[in-house]
DNA sequence: CTGGGCGATGTTATCGGTAACATCGACAGC
DNA sequence: GCTGTCGATGTTACCGATAACATCGCCCAG
């Protein structure tokens, strides 16, 4: 068979003995047509094998029913998690998605990606901005074009969604200290990123209407660090609440080093849920973030949105706890 | 500031005083032109915030400058690596990136999005097929655009890129012969995974070079699989090769709860090195794959084939092992 | 009988770029 | 001095769709 070029939407109309408009209408499902010329051009499409042109759509109807996504540190689990529930929700909405990853490991990722989507080639933009340097790049975006951002601390102006951070926080909180714990330690998350400033509120709160002083140690993240902050940990400490799954992982790694038990010593409370942590030892109590859900939530605020509702500026998923082994009663 | 609609080339043309196309030989970086000129126009895109028009640039060069990527089975751990590395990858080619997810839990994903990929819209197709079931769908997509597939078992006709998965398996079953273990078992992946098929291999292979007859029990990638394995596993066994390391961790776990101690009575091995498992109890010893090489040599070929070079059919990035505290002498 | 409305379809312009070819002046070679 | 080549730029057609308006029967109300 010979490399023929793509049909395009004349070639059908041709076959068809229609107008090239007539087919046209077709693809677009157009009330206001014959059944059997519909049918012809369906015909016509099946036997050329035609399949519309989406940029000359995209160019002519000034819709390319594109989402773009922009995701600043797709590495870290809870950003990945959230474009994989985004990514999802948005090819279930009959978007499909184009992707820039930024912030890796420091570097600002690809302008030029960034100027196009903020330029055309999308509909809309799901912004997925997890640290306060990713609101800065926001700003430079092109304005006027709908945008949705997943984030806890939503700027102004800007349509939001996100997992109730602080709220998960308090469940945690609520927990340790329904079981008796007073001198409750966080472990947080680097400064400039929200979710950790939030959960750290959550904590900040709990413990302030506890009548509890605040101990904070604050972390990168990574098991590494909740080992590092693990192994210097002061011992009359009874509870660690962990702003992330990992460095709870490496606190209880630490504390294992050290001799003291969890949770017969220490109580750890974890954040994420990660799908393995039932089965660390001793399996994490944690918080649950449901990033389908999320993702969810997400596209369909950005699809309302773009066709014009504005209403809902900001809206939140809630947390919620799964007590596991790693956490009890104090035993002193 | 009234929303005025966006510049095209046209009106920089006009207020710069030149025809359009020079305009667009500027955006090209065309090489007769004069440096007044150049200058002239790009002041005047600057004055009017001008930003090409992708969709039509598309439509009129036949290039969109965009990749396809597909990914089977985005929640497992492997490919969504794989997916993050290619992005990245992809981007820093200057490539802008589509994303469609198929096969999450189940579901075959948006046939339309796959469709359109697989039509027009990208340049070229990544389609990251990690079961056989992805290959089945491989075949339905469009031929005559270039593809490369990341997978262990490439299709003839298809250009592919994986890791060295039955290489990998070799190291890890090297490490724990060199140790003295003779009865080693394999816990595998879910059969219809290619990936989990080339571990299996490389196992057999490593076993049958050894004289030692192999044993394999076959979980679905996730630790809980690991947990039931292990609570069931033959107590004259010393040592294990996990598929990856979720199952190893849920292996550990349950041979905890059997009082049965790692590395002392049973050494453990998984693959994948995730982030934390240097944080196991105790730190797994793991086979390493290094996804974001993959990506970028998922790239480079990708990008390669569709310049024309047709040469470089399959490539293979090595895996490395990294022993910790998992893997030990067998004591009987 | 006739004009208006509407359903079904066709005609033409347009979207914002690039490709191909045309033009025009300057400069080199004979 | 004439011609050929090349650099710099302009003109026109075209990519493959949709939008807007035109057309043409046909039916119904006045």
């Amino acid at each position: 068979m010979t490399k023929r070029p793509r049909p395009n939407i004349r070639d059908v109309a041709a076959l068809a003995g229609v107008s090239h408009m007539t087919v046209s209408r077709v693809i677009n499902d157009h009330p206001s047509l014959r059944d059997d010329t519909r049918r012809r051009v369906r015909a016509a499409m099946e036997e050329l094998d035609y399949r519309p042109n989406s940029d000359a759509r995209a160019l002519a109807s000034r819709r390319t029913d594109r989402i773009g996504v922009i995701i600043d540190s797709p590495a870290q689990v809870g950003p990945a998690n959230t474009m994989l529930g985004v990514e999802q929700a948005a090819l279930a909405s009959g978007y499909r998605v184009s992707t820039v990853t930024v912030g890796t490991d420091g570097r600002t990722g690809s302008r030029a990606a960034l100027q196009h989507l903020g330029a055309q080639g999308v509909d809309g933009l799901c912004v997925i901005a997890p640290r306060s340097s990713s609101l800065t790049m926001l700003r430079e975006l092109d304005r006027g074009i709908p945008t949705l951002v997943v984030t806890p601390t939503p700027d102004d102006g800007y349509h939001a969604v996100a997992v109730d951070q602080s709220g998960g926080a308090g469940m945690a909180m609520d927990h340790l200290l329904e079981l008796g714990h007073r001198r409750i330690v966080h472990l947080a998350g680097p400064d400039d990123w929200l979710d950790a400033r939030a959960r750290l509120d959550g904590y900040r709160a709990s413990m302030a209407a506890a009548g509890a002083p605040a101990e904070v140690l604050v972390g990168d993240w990574t098991a590494d660090s909740g080992y590092a902050l693990g192994a210097t940990l002061d011992p009359g400490v009874t509870a660690v609440f962990a702003a992330n799954d990992q460095m709870a992982l490496g606190l209880v790694h630490a504390l294992a080093d050290r001799g003291i038990d969890v949770p017969g010593d220490v109580s750890v409370v974890g954040f994420d849920d990660l799908a393995d942590v039932a089965h660390y030892r001793p399996p994490l109590t944690t918080v649950r973030q449901d990033f389908s859900a999320l993702g969810q939530r997400a596209i369909e605020t950005l699809v309302a949105v773009m066709a014009g509702h504005a209403r809902p500026r900001i809206a939140t998923i809630p947390a919620s706890l799964t007590v596991r082994a790693s956490t009890a009663t104090p035993s002193r």
